[in-house]
DNA sequence: GCGATCACGTA
DNA sequence: GTACGTGATCGCT
């Protein structure tokens, strides 16, 4: 088994997406503070503790006395892996004041089990007390399979620390460094590395796991304590207090809930595509005249560009690779035959691999159905993460990708999926922080934002608008979001940069308020050293002020793009919120079991439909009112397609 | 077995 | 042009 804590490591590996070097010049908001020397930290064998287990009911009870006396104290489960929806408890601990903590061993009794937590059920209830964690959906959706629903408040150190620091990492063993100068007891040395077949932490001899579990409950009492006096400098509390912790056990619930999946429909498609990739297979064997590996890019550019020499300037990639990406071979399409069959190849080994084959495998043995993890503290915008599997990259876009919607299913017949999403949000929100007169107009009139867009930038009217108009305009939408060049939206839509250009300076004559706010946001993101949302989530951008012209610009598109896409999550999350009490405080039995960026799924008893769906509409709409209308759209259906 | 690379799915 | 996560390949350990 595996180590025990998603708390390990929760960011992707930072991605460099420049190779350095920015002539090792420390901008204004680097903080070398974080490079602690390792022999100066602290460690559990120099540092002065009480870790005591609790392991008769007379001293559990002990155990509860003190946590009931507490305003706060802090916990945290020890478990046989790191799937809290498949793993079993192994032991919790406690902590209510500093370098203080008990541990208390769980036997792999289930019934034995329960008895000790309905003991110390009085403290995980009671409201009066401040529960504190790291990653506490973690330990919220452990404790759910044992009967145990702790109540609110919550204070998760991982969060807390996600809004002072979103680019930062978050694990407890990095914050115990940069905040306590300590270095706690490390995984490996209870139950191995993680390449060899690691060991199980049911077996790990209770002297050892005593030590390891009580500090880390020592350890994340002493963080809460650091964090939370460092929120209100940062102007973190509100965003704190009132979205993030609250959003915390509402995620749990989604994945507690999880989604069924037609596994039958599923099995069939991957049939038929296998048997449409065998065909696809030999065509392409044929027409490049030999047999290698379609799958292997490098493979498949030499074929391409060195045996059929279909292009005689191939583009090449960062490692000088011949680039065979769907853009590079889109317009390669009409030198040969090959190319087209690539593509479709291509589309069909991405459904059945990632999607087809892989979902069936997820389902969760307990419950029959699929727990998605929501990571809340991986992105630099504030939006979601979904993780094992990713349920927010379904596909959706081709005709053979929404099959795959359809697998998505209600729970059983007595329910229907509902969807609703947010129509346009992120235009909206431009159009409402820029306050620009022309697109709050679009948006209050209720025109098509992108066929209103085309009219003004090509000087038509709009209902004369061409389907290429519309489109240019749409990408130019997109594109403005994004912090749009010049270049990229002459790749995008296909014209030259110098057209592109044209465009662009168009549609700043048409919207003068959206240039005059992107420009404000980089002079922001220069003078303060961070742009923030609508509910002061910040971005910290140190390159803003880079030598290095590409690290520059990427900042400045960051500068643009975060107060966006940040607000539009700060906007859903609320929603979240509100919809997931309501809910809850009319003891429905529907669910919220999706969220993707601007859409929310649930799986809604039939019978609550006319509750739900005005319910859900109405708390999406007024989330985070903004100086222009929000649109939901709202649908059933037997599927997640239908309902889409 | 691990990590880099490439490709590609979503908003 | 923004933000993510996953799968296959391939070279290295």
């Amino acid at each position: 088994l595996k180590a025990l804590f998603n708390e390990l490591e929760f960011r992707t590996l930072a991605k460099r997406v420049f190779n350095e070097p920015e002539d090792g010049q420390l901008t204004l908001f680097e903080e070398p503070a974080e490079e602690v020397e390792k022999a100066e930290l602290r460690t559990i064998r120099n540092t002065q503790h009480e870790y005591l287990v609790a392991d008769t009911s007379d001293k559990i009870k002990e155990v509860v006395e003190q946590l009931l006396q507490a305003q706060e104290f802090c916990f945290d489960t020890e478990t046989t892996g790191t799937d809290a929806n498949n793993c079993e408890l192994v032991g919790l601990s406690f902590a209510v004041k500093p370098h203080h903590a008990w541990y208390i061993p769980c036997p792999p009794d289930y019934n034995q089990t329960l008895e000790i937590l309905q003991i110390l059920k009085p403290a995980f209830d009671n409201p009066g007390i401040l529960k504190v964690g790291q990653n506490m959906k973690f330990d919220l959706t452990v404790l759910h399979y044992y009967d145990i629903h702790p109540a609110g408040p919550f204070f998760d150190t991982m969060l807390a620390h996600y809004v002072l620091e979103p680019e930062q990492r978050h694990n407890m063993d990095y914050l115990a460094r940069v905040y306590l100068n300590y270095e706690p007891v490390s995984i490996e040395s209870l139950i191995g590395q993680k390449g060899g077949r690691q060991g199980n932490m049911r077996d790990v001899e209770l002297s050892l796991i005593k030590e390891y579990a009580a500090e880390d409950a020592d350890i994340t009492l002493q963080l809460k304590h650091k964090l939370s006096s460092l929120l209100p400098e940062a102007g973190a509390e509100k965003l704190f207090n009132e979205i993030e912790m609250p959003l915390m056990p509402v995620l749990t619930s989604m994945e507690i809930q999880g989604v069924k999946i037609d596994v039958e429909n599923l099995q069939q498609f991957s049939r038929d595509l296998e048997k449409d990739l065998f065909s696809i297979e030999n065509e392409i064997y044929q027409l490049a005249g030999e047999r290698f590996n379609i799958a292997s890019p490098r493979q498949l550019g030499i074929i391409l560009f060195e045996k059929l020499k279909i292009d005689d300037k191939p583009k090449l990639t960062a490692t000088k690779q011949y680039a065979t990406g769907e853009d590079v071979l889109e317009k390669l399409s009409g030198r040969h035959p090959i190319v087209e069959k690539i593509l479709d190849y291509r589309e069909l080994m991405k459904l059945k691999s990632t999607y087809v084959d892989t979902l069936p495998q997820m389902i969760n043995p307990r419950t029959g159905r699929i727990h998605t993890s929501y990571n809340q503290a991986v992105t630099s915008t504030g939006r979601l993460s979904s993780t094992n599997p990713n349920l927010q990259n379904i596909p959706v876009r081709t005709e053979r990708g929404r099959e795959i919607r359809k697998a998505f299913i209600p729970r059983n017949p007595d329910y229907i999926l509902l969807a609703a999403d947010y129509s346009q949000i992120e235009l909206r929100i431009i159009a409402h922080l820029s306050g620009d007169q022309a697109m709050q107009d679009a948006f209050r009139f209720g025109f098509d934002i992108h066929a209103a867009t085309a009219a003004k930038i090509f000087k038509v009217p709009i209902e004369e608008v061409t389907r290429e108009q519309r489109r240019a305009a749409k990408s130019v939408n997109f594109g403005i979001v994004y912090g749009i060049s010049a270049f990229g939206l002459s790749q995008n839509i296909g014209i030259s940069k110098k057209e592109a250009q044209l465009i662009i300076d168009e549609y700043f004559r048409q919207y003068p308020g959206i240039k005059t706010y992107m420009e404000k946001s980089i002079a922001t993101a220069r003078e303060r050293g961070y742009v923030e949302t609508i509910m002061g989530r910040r971005r910290y951008l140190p390159d803003i002020n880079s030598v290095n012209a590409n690290m520059r610009g990427f900042a400045e598109r960051n500068a643009i793009n975060a107060p966006i896409q940040g607000s539009a999550a700060d906007m859903i999350k609320i929603a979240m919120i509100n919809i997931h009490r309501e809910l809850r405080n009319r003891n429905l039995n529907s669910w919220m079991v999706l969220q993707v960026h601007d859409e929310l799924v649930f799986d809604v008893k039939r019978t609550e439909m006319d509750v739900v769906k005005p319910l859900v509409k109405e708390m999406m709409t007024n989330a985070l009112p903004l100086s222009i209308p929000v649109e939901v759209d709202i649908n059933t259906g037997e599927n997640w397609l239908e309902a889409h």
